[in-house]
DNA sequence: TAACTATTCAATAAAACAATTGAATAGTTG
DNA sequence: CAACTATTCAATTGTTTTATTGAATAGTTA
């Protein structure tokens, strides 16, 4: 038998290749930006405002680790998160971090500050509000996110064709529109175009994990 | 409004604060020890082979990112996780790394071969066979740790008081010993001295906060 | 096949980190 | 109050990690 303490030592190495991932603010960027769908390593660069060889760097740091995986498509290679649980970790992840932090709600409060309210609706209320028809619920992401998996119910126009599509919008009913979740801005900014053209909006801070994780949660406390 | 791209990156910058602490395999193994229970510097030293100025520099990283909280007690430094959702992180840790690195299983599987079978019972069917009185549940840990919490219907004999207190245990009834969890070995130590002793004893691989998630999903999985 | 594209590789320089040492602090006990 | 204890601090060392650059590769299109 190895001794003891060298197994232990190899085991929390072991532990620490994934905690190294999740050390660079830029790696967690990134698998954020992943989980949500597969990306080209030329679009997380943009995406991110890194160089791309800098992106390409950190996808081989989180591939060795089996956080994301890769293929070729043609002449791009698409990364992806390497298993849906990698992106529920990061909701794990996101709610320690904000639990522990009190940065991270300072800096939540600080951006979405700016002369309109921007409250978010609560899940809650929003399910409610939807079963009686009362607002219709909007993804703003691009279409291939959205065709990866979206709240049910949702219809999709992305944040780049909201102005030109306002017109497919219902006239007479509220709209709650989401985005990634709680660290992307577009949600905010769609709802800004909506109430700046007249249009009742208000905002759902969650993205589909986010969403996802209420709903399990849900069952749970319903018991 | 502050620049986008500056508002992320200093939010994945926070976020990252808590990805740091998980990139050291000497810290984590701190958090998993601290779960357990509070613990002394000078403990944590001895426990995990670290010089005690270095514990300490590491438990003031954590104290930093608000990963565990300390007081003191007469003489010594008491530190402790800061809240019991890190050590809920620390299973979903746990589990995303042994899902994704095969390096874990193979660790684990490792020293657990050696002669005697070492097959850990499934949690199901300890719960099982605990309400037909078949068996009886054995908290190795040292007493402290017991007392901050445990399996219910199990009892405490330290793993150093074991051999003493042999006479203690039920002679008609197997015996199923569990410890801080699958990264600990002394439930399977204490299963080599019962098996020694001509007791019939089995390991259980799950900890506290195992049995725990256990229990929340299973609940959820029987909706 | 030549020009082009997206990505990776390799080398480097700058920055961050971990472990070690010895001294400093704060609290306790005789 | 002196000796002692547990812990922290500060400085140093050697190691990792990060971003950047420019070249290399593999695949595509004209």
């Amino acid at each position: 038998m190895k001794a003891e303490r060298e197994w232990k030592d190899q085991l929390y190495q072991e532990f620490a290749r994934i905690g190294k991932c999740l050390s660079s603010p830029k790696r967690l960027e990134l698998i954020d930006l992943l989980a949500q769908g597969p990306k080209a390593v030329d679009q997380l660069a943009k995406i991110t405002g890194m160089s791309v060889a800098n992106v390409s760097q950190h996808l081989q740091t989180l591939h060795e680790s089996r956080l994301v995986r890769s293929h070729k498509r043609g002449n791009f290679v698409i990364y992806d998160i390497a298993e849906p649980s990698v992106a529920e970790f990061m909701v794990s992840l996101h709610r320690l971090s904000e639990n522990q932090l009190v940065e991270i709600q300072k800096l939540k409060s600080e951006i979405l500050h700016h002369g309109i309210s921007m409250e978010p609706i609560a899940m809650e209320e929003l399910l409610m509000r939807m079963d009686r028809g009362e607002v219709v619920l909007l993804d703003v992401r691009p279409e291939d996110e959205y065709a990866m998996g979206h709240i049910p119910g949702a219809i999709s126009i992305p944040m780049k064709e909201l102005e030109k599509q306002l017109s497919s919008l219902p006239a007479d009913k509220e709209i709650v529109a989401y985005c990634r979740g709680p660290y992307c801005l577009m949600s905010a900014q769609a709802v800004e175009i909506l109430k700046s053209k007249g249009i009742k909006a208000i905002r759902l801070e969650e993205g589909v994990y986010e969403w996802k994780r209420y709903m399990e949660d849900s069952k749970l406390s319903s018991i």
